[in-house]
DNA sequence: ACCTGAACACCGTTCAAGT
DNA sequence: ACCTGAACACCGTTCAAGT
């Protein structure tokens, strides 16, 4: 008659899922193993089968992040046509999306508190980031809509932008008026900074 | 002969530079409020007179690294001579230094976890700093050295470049060595976007 | 006014034991 | 292989009581 023996499914999978929820709609101070473990019908014991520490699932967490925020900008670059303004707009719009819908994640990771080999998991996931932003820039020096030069002397400025608006609104420095009036200026800046 | 009763002092300034210490020295992860009063040799109740709970501790905490993040900007400004791109570019140095040395504290002066009310005077506090590149933008305009228009469509995209730029700092995405190179790119795209 | 000391509920982590 | 249940050390918060 009991109904819930050993978690059936695949519990690391169920603890990562039940966690960004927790994130997104409770915070960060919220996240407990135990109350997961709780929430999942599991021991407190059973999610460190899965991860070793807290710290370990929170790593988890961030690397899933990147992983849907890269996604979501190579989405955004698919239906953005061929125009280098407008794929620039789309990548812009689509990680400021990402931002205001998944913040708590988004502040997680870029965190400062990640373990030392999850911290190179994770600069490697944005570098991943940062290397689309490069392609959209070396693809708008051969159409000539971006002048000449290394890449990464334009590109990294420009994902800089990037990262700094979603970061504001991401922490509600500017309201979400100001995020939306703001975007077309951000876009139109970013073009001029690597205009020819 | 008990060397000590009750905490000489100022106890909530000693909790805020002790707890410093603790975010810069073993990160976030490591600050307790048992473990801060222990170190200060007080009951592990006393901080509760002063701060009513963890959060409103954090959220001094960031606000007062907010006040010293202006100090150090407004500093730099002072000492940048009247040069529109000097100014620009020892703002961005300052910046930079700032979360190289501060990274902790600028993770959590940005973070998305602060009570309501702390959250409002953290974003003033950021405005603040925004408010200060406004200024310079609009010297800019009138010594000639940046396009005309409403200040805030152009301010606002230079603030979010150097925030994106320290926060890249902050995180270690880029690394010490990347940030040295990238900052003198960092200026010339920023002065390329605002430029007349 | 400011702090103590005990108490409470909760947490992360570990480990022998179970299936 | 995966999970349980008890145990341990620690934490944040509250509150009557002390000075």
């Amino acid at each position: 008659m009991q109904t819930r023996r050993y978690h059936h499914g695949d519990l690391r999978a169920a603890l990562l899922a039940r966690a960004e929820q927790t994130l997104r709609e409770k915070g960060p101070g919220a996240l407990s193993l135990r109350e997961l473990a709780r929430e999942l019908g599991v021991s407190h014991a059973a999610p460190s089968r899965h991860f070793k520490d807290k710290q370990a699932l929170l790593d988890a967490l961030a690397l899933a992040g990147f992983d849907r925020l890269n996604e979501a900008l190579t989405a955004s670059q698919a239906a953005a046509g061929t125009s280098f303004a407008h794929r620039l707009g789309a990548l812009a719009r689509a990680y400021v999306d990402f931002a205001l819908a998944n913040a708590a994640l988004l502040d997680l990771m870029y965190a400062v508190k990640h373990d030392p080999e999850a911290s190179e998991a994770l600069s490697a996931a944005a570098q991943r980031l940062g290397a689309m932003t490069m392609g959209l820039v070396a693809d708008g020096q051969r159409s000539g809509d971006v002048r000449e030069g290394p890449v990464e002397r334009i590109g990294i400025p420009v994902f800089t932008t990037l990262h700094g608006f979603a970061g504001f609104a991401m922490s509600r420095v500017l309201s979400a008026e100001e995020v939306e009036s703001g975007l077309d200026d951000v876009i139109a800046y970013m073009l001029r900074g690597c205009a020819a």
